[in-house]
DNA sequence: TTGTATGCGTTATCAA
DNA sequence: TTGATAACGCATACAA
């Protein structure tokens, strides 16, 4: 079904069916009912294809995601339900791209074939070979998470240099020295996934300006890693305490370690951490954490993407959250383990 | 950068470099090379709406997933996540879409714009008009879930009725005698949500079989809720010794409401259910459970939905997964709980 | 081995 | 208020 045959059936011309629809020109009520009536009946719909051919835009946006065989984290997966959210709302599609490495055919079809008006990229490197690639393809993007050069693109981001140091702080103030953090898996981190190095500088400063001492270990996203990381760090460490973390996918697997050791949250030891408000609320003891507003993070950037894409011109903009942290229920005194 | 430039520069027609392209048309070594050197020059890719038009097929199928509001569970993440790595594998695109309503817009884009070539559907009722809707554009589509005429088209499924009952039947083995079906939330079994309906058939089944007594109540698919709905549980039938389940999100909740008993599993208490495999294996303590080859049931889907797409009169496939239960550490001997 | 011409379904310009 | 027609960029049937 066409609007040509639409056109026919209902005894006008294309371009008034069209207008009809579009509202962009004026069309007596007349036709306009009896056309109407026709489409109703056929159920036409415009094709998509053909729209985007003549209008140069496939009311379409991207969403570059990890690859989807590695299991995405409670608050990755916040950010696309929300960005599916949001787009959905604004009468957009989304794409989605599962791209890891750098020759990823699924980004460079999304990227370089005009399937879509705008990106979002999630889970952003230090230097990262997608951002290059989108700055140059003139493609408006948006980034949830940010590259070392911040200022050439437009993002939105958690600081978590800050947060990580405000959780530093929290534990000195409850009187803990020994304190470690437990950062996401070794690959990511040496790979230069931003949040892992602006975390890890965020704890190496808190440390130093309160005279503590101080420990990073990187651990793989999962709660069995989780479990051994902690393990080990109790056995090596006697005098830890405490520990500020951005892994959520591994808390689980402390709680464990920490129970088999006979230690209990937060009378002999302090988790504090940043995560997904809603994770965090659910987990058991409920953690201490800066709340990271995954949902309204996901709209904020469907938002920056939608004014980008009307106005590829327009500056770009920032957005750097810092939630204050809730206290829940694992952090507490300081008080040594033996 | 369309064609007609990179012809012009490389001093062909636009039907060569179409051919040098396709490789539908023998072309001279010389004239492939120097079209190849242009493109990659310019970076050419062909527009992906263009070429939709002409070939009527846009090379992206949709995924119609619940609303993203609503958190998946794991399994379904599973299935997304499956999904979306087997199309990236063949090479084509995906179109998410986030329906549950009737009236969805993001629904209707999908189905009758000709945005994608089919359409997987995942969260199926007994009754659902998406199939109606689907069934009547002709748009080949398959579903993951199946409704009350599981003929009339193409799914993968687990067969939970069977599965529940293996369940009920373990648990009898073991010398249970009073058991409850935690089944998923009230408003989804009622909306006619197959797999509550089927797992009800298949607890009642074995339940009768067996002689036992058994109870079924529905519980929101979050721990909090497992956690309410265990206490009340234990309170009200104080001979409930063990629990079937299909909610794998209420799983931890109901871990704690044990634990807050004084109940051990599965010395005093005993679980087994349905859920993602890699979920039951990372639940602490592991989940005795059927699991869930969620993983393969998505490759399988895209595979069937790109055969129907391929040629949409072959006779429509049916794959009813029934995993073994894998014994994990939470049934046990039956045991009085006073 | 290559070139020319046509049409896919829309929207928008020009003309009436 | 409406109609005819030219693009949008590509793939392919038809010619050479």
């Amino acid at each position: 079904m066409n609007i040509g045959e639409i056109a026919r059936r209902a005894g006008v011309s294309r371009s008034t069916v069209s207008y009809a629809l579009t509202g962009k020109r004026p069309v007596s009520e007349e036709t306009k009912r009896r056309i109407q009536a026709v489409i109703d009946e056929l159920g036409y719909r415009p094709n998509a294809a053909a729209r985007a051919l003549k209008e140069g835009r496939t009311r379409t946006i991207g969403l570059v995601i990890p690859p989807a065989s590695q299991r995405l984290t409670d608050m990755q997966l916040g950010f696309v339900a929300s960005v599916v959210d949001a787009t959905a709302r604004a009468d957009l599609d989304v794409l989605l791209s599962p791209s890891g490495g750098e020759h990823d055919r699924s980004f460079e079809r999304v990227v370089t074939g005009r399937r879509v008006d705008g990106v979002i990229l999630m889970e952003i490197r230090l230097e990262d070979d997608r951002v290059t690639r989108l700055l140059q393809s003139g493609l408006p993007f948006v980034g949830i998470g940010r590259t070392r050069q911040p200022e050439d693109m437009s993002w939105v981001d958690i600081d978590y240099e800050t947060l990580i140091a405000k959780c530093v702080h929290h534990l000195a103030d409850l009187g803990h020295r020994h304190l470690a953090l437990v950062n996401r898996n070794a690959e990511l981190v040496a790979a230069g996934y931003g949040p892992g190095h602006r975390a890890q500088a965020g704890f190496d400063r808190a440390i130093a300006e309160r005279g503590l001492h101080g420990v990073r270990v990187c651990c793989a996203d999962d709660a069995q890693a989780g479990q051994t990381c902690l393990q080990q760090l109790l056995a090596e460490y006697p005098e830890l305490t405490a520990i500020a973390t951005i892994n959520e996918a591994a808390v689980a697997g402390m709680y464990r370690a920490l129970t088999e050791a006979g230690l209990t949250v937060p009378r002999d030891f302090s988790i504090a951490g940043v995560a997904a408000q809603h994770w965090a609320e659910n987990l058991h003891p409920p953690l201490t954490a800066a709340d990271v507003p995954a949902d309204e993070m996901g709209a904020r950037a469907v938002e920056l993407l939608i004014q980008r894409i009307a106005d590829p011109a327009t500056p770009h903009r920032h957005l750097l959250v810092a939630p204050p942290i809730s206290l829940r229920s694992t952090t507490g005194p300081a008080r040594p383990r033996t």
